[in-house]
DNA sequence: TCTGGGGTCCTAGGACCC
DNA sequence: TCTGGGGTCCTAGGACCC
């Protein structure tokens, strides 16, 4: 029997479970993001399938959505509880399975690590799995590793399934942009195409050693085996632990006084402290974010003198921090993080070099 | 056209030590 | 007086993902 990986995604997780509870609300545009506002500062966190065909999608301005929608459009505020709740159901149907392994990359996606002969089936009994335990559809890529079975899923969707191995990467990779690989963003697509490379297939024919003296050692070494579909194939089931937590906050009004700069700072880094503490562990390190108006953000942190149970420690950090902040300058946004110390881990498991999980 | 909120990881460069 | 090579730790910044 051969080792697979499968990537379950939700399709349109988020608007899916709306219309899940609304069934009003099914075949017409939904947008869900912000407080539902479409005249506030906010973003899509997902369209449905009839909102995307009028060009909305995640990301994009709540303004330029409204303006893009049609009149039936319903914009919906973003339920985080609804959301985890749902989540926890589609793993849960997932991780009972028989013979899966299960590692949750996010609110609405999953890889699935089996031992089959016949992927396919598995792939399909988790649809049957997800759809009969939640009413929600799914699609489900199917890859010899991480890398092939998460760009697989795309291919899938809605409702399907697709498999990409060593076998077809070329023939169904090869001729597309490096920005369809999972990890390959507008920047660095920009940077590989400043050396000549701009297809899948010219990024795997290029030579490591220049992809190293552009990126460093280990970013030049990944995005060339990206080139040619190579990546981890561990699934670890070890619950997640997280690393930080911080809350952040785009203000209608942009702050214009030090007095609400330093109310919002405590407030923010009160949060990020309890969301911490809540998991029991001392926070080692304290970031803030601040965005100037218009647009231009800037990061800074620092380690504190001693690991820290304290709530106070947290916000004399925070607010120490925010002295450097420019006064002469309207703040759009300001964030707070908070970095734990870490139970030990297991450092010898392979890690995918892609940033970002929910 | 106007750009959220919550995360993780990589790199460069400086400080400091031997 | 001007000077090496290597290691580690820390900060700042950047990029990407959902």
């Amino acid at each position: 029997m051969a080792s697979w990986v499968l990537h379950v995604d939700m399709d349109q997780f988020i608007a899916a479970v709306e219309v899940l509870r609304r069934p009003e609300l099914a075949g017409l545009p939904v947008i869900v993001g912000g407080r539902g506002d479409p005249t506030e500062r906010a973003v899509v966190s997902t369209a449905s399938y009839e909102a995307r065909a009028f060009g909305i999608g995640s990301g994009m301005p709540l303004k330029i959505a409204a303006r893009k929608a049609p009149e039936d459009a319903v914009f919906l505020p973003v339920d985080h509880e609804a959301y985890e709740a749902a989540s926890a159901e589609v793993m849960a149907a997932l991780r009972a399975l028989p013979d899966v392994v299960l590692e949750v990359i996010g609110w609405d996606e999953c890889f699935l690590g089996v031992d089959t002969d016949d992927p396919e089936t598995v792939a399909r009994s988790a649809q049957a799995a997800v759809l009969d335990a939640t009413g929600l559809h799914c699609s489900v890529g199917v890859g010899d590793n991480r890398v092939r079975a998460k760009i697989a899923t795309e291919f899938g969707k809605p409702r399907g399934v697709f498999r990409l191995t060593a076998e077809n990467w070329f023939e169904v990779m090869g001729d597309r942009p490096t920005r369809d690989l999972w990890g390959v963003g507008p920047k660095v697509q920009k940077r590989l195409a400043a050396l000549g490379i701009r297809s899948v297939r010219e990024l795997a024919d290029a030579d490591e050693e220049l992809l190293v003296s552009e990126f460093g050692p280990r970013m030049g070494v990944w995005y060339h085996g990206l080139g040619s579909g190579l990546g981890p194939t561990a699934v670890d089931p070890t619950p997640w632990v997280a690393r930080s937590h911080s809350r952040e906050t785009t203000f209608p009004q942009n702050l214009t006084t030090a007095r609400q700069v330093e109310a919002a700072l405590a407030e923010l880094a009160g949060h990020a402290f309890d969301d911490c503490a809540a998991e029991g562990r001392p926070v080692v390190r304290v970031h803030l974010k601040v965005r100037y108006a218009p647009f231009e953000t800037k990061t800074f942190g620092r380690k504190l003198a001693a690991p820290t149970t304290e709530r106070g420690d947290v916000i004399d950090a925070a607010l120490a921090l925010g002295s450097t902040i420019d006064q002469q300058r309207e703040v759009r946004l300001l964030g707070v993080r908070a970095e734990m110390t870490m139970p030990e881990s297991d450092e010898s498991v392979e890690r995918t070099p892609v940033r970002g999980r929910i």
